[in-house]
DNA sequence: GGTTGCTGCCTAATAGTACTAGGACAGCTG
DNA sequence: CAGCTGTCCTAGTACTATTAGGCAGCAACC
């Protein structure tokens, strides 16, 4: 009875690596039990339960995107943030799949507040400051960036586009370059 | 035992009511056999599985979803079409948030090119030409209003944009604005 | 009009996942 | 070195998915 030294972060990393190797729906107690050599009950000790389980690979997920999206865009503005920021998040869903669709999790709002949910929209809004969007347009183009990153990427991972010409490369690019023009164009709004 | 006439359209139907109840993720077999008033085991005379019933609900969701978007943007075109099409999906999507979530199942290439996901596509592809582009960009196109509206619709039943302003609805109607504005902008290149 | 048989439902049984209860042992702490 | 606490265990419950096999009622056939 060897001690394996858990601890919920070792666990929560576990989980993320398991999300990307099977898909974050089949991250399951049992499955991260064996992965880690110790019984499944084993695990209670350190997790409230399975949904415990799956919120903290979310959290995990956010905060290292964001990390991500963070180092991406440090330095840049205008179209050149923007196409950083874009890229971040798909290099990190192609990357990580399993991570990805954690980060999608629906937090409960307390939680959501909590998380690194915020620096996400925080970072959107500061690459939008250099398209001097006024309010309420600002937060409506957040919600168009997110809408349509998300939409892509997650489309991107279901396989919708596959096999089909062109590439996804290409549309992923022309869709940059239209958010681009359409902020500018709306710029000083 | 009285016969109660199942069958896979009926257990499709039934499907379809309690996604949209109790969401696509919690429809199983268990509660639907619960829902039809017989036991689990008399489903699997009518389906193969637990993935086959998922599968049967989203290809019933994609079907009507595109006979309700066929419907609204008849007779329109331009921008009239492009806001109608917006409109049905979202509205759909609120309406039947797990029969909405169901049509965004991962289906296997074989039963997706069977599926009235290609009406979608051409669907979409029939209101770009109104904008008069040219290929590569009106793919590139279909996969930006793809992205845009599934992007939104999945992160406001997400309750990604709940609770602050400004209102859902107006960032929806400046998304849409701006898509026309930018598809036409693009016309002709 | 009884036998034959198919269909639609059933019971029974197996396996996997989630979770709880309670016990044992190791290592820190007094 | 005695005890406490934390970490892992075994045992047991409940629910879901799935298979196997049985029975009953309707239909068709001689």
């Amino acid at each position: 009875m060897e001690k394996r030294g858990l601890t919920p972060e070792r666990l929560t990393r576990a989980g993320a690596e398991l999300a990307d190797e099977v898909g974050f729906d089949e991250v399951t107690v049992s499955a991260l039990a064996r992965r880690c050599g110790v019984k499944l009950p084993s695990l209670y000790s350190h997790l409230k339960n399975s949904h415990d389980l799956r919120v903290r690979i979310a959290l995990f997920a956010l905060d290292e995107l964001a990390d991500r999206v963070a180092d991406a865009v440090a330095g840049r503005a205008g179209r050149d943030a923007l196409a950083a920021f874009a890229e971040a998040y798909r290099d990190y869903a192609r990357e990580h799949p399993g991570r990805y669709a954690a980060a999608r999790l629906r937090l409960d709002p307390k939680t959501a507040a909590a998380s690194a949910g915020v620096r996400h929209a925080q970072m959107a809004r500061a690459i939008l400051r250099g398209y001097g969007l006024n309010e309420p347009d600002a937060t409506h183009a957040v919600r168009l960036l997110g809408s349509v990153f998300h939409g892509f990427v997650s489309l991107e991972l279901a396989g919708g586009f596959a096999h089909s010409a062109p590439d996804e490369r290409e549309s992923w690019d022309w869709i940059v370059d239209s958010l681009d023009a359409l902020l500018r164009s709306r710029s000083g709004s």
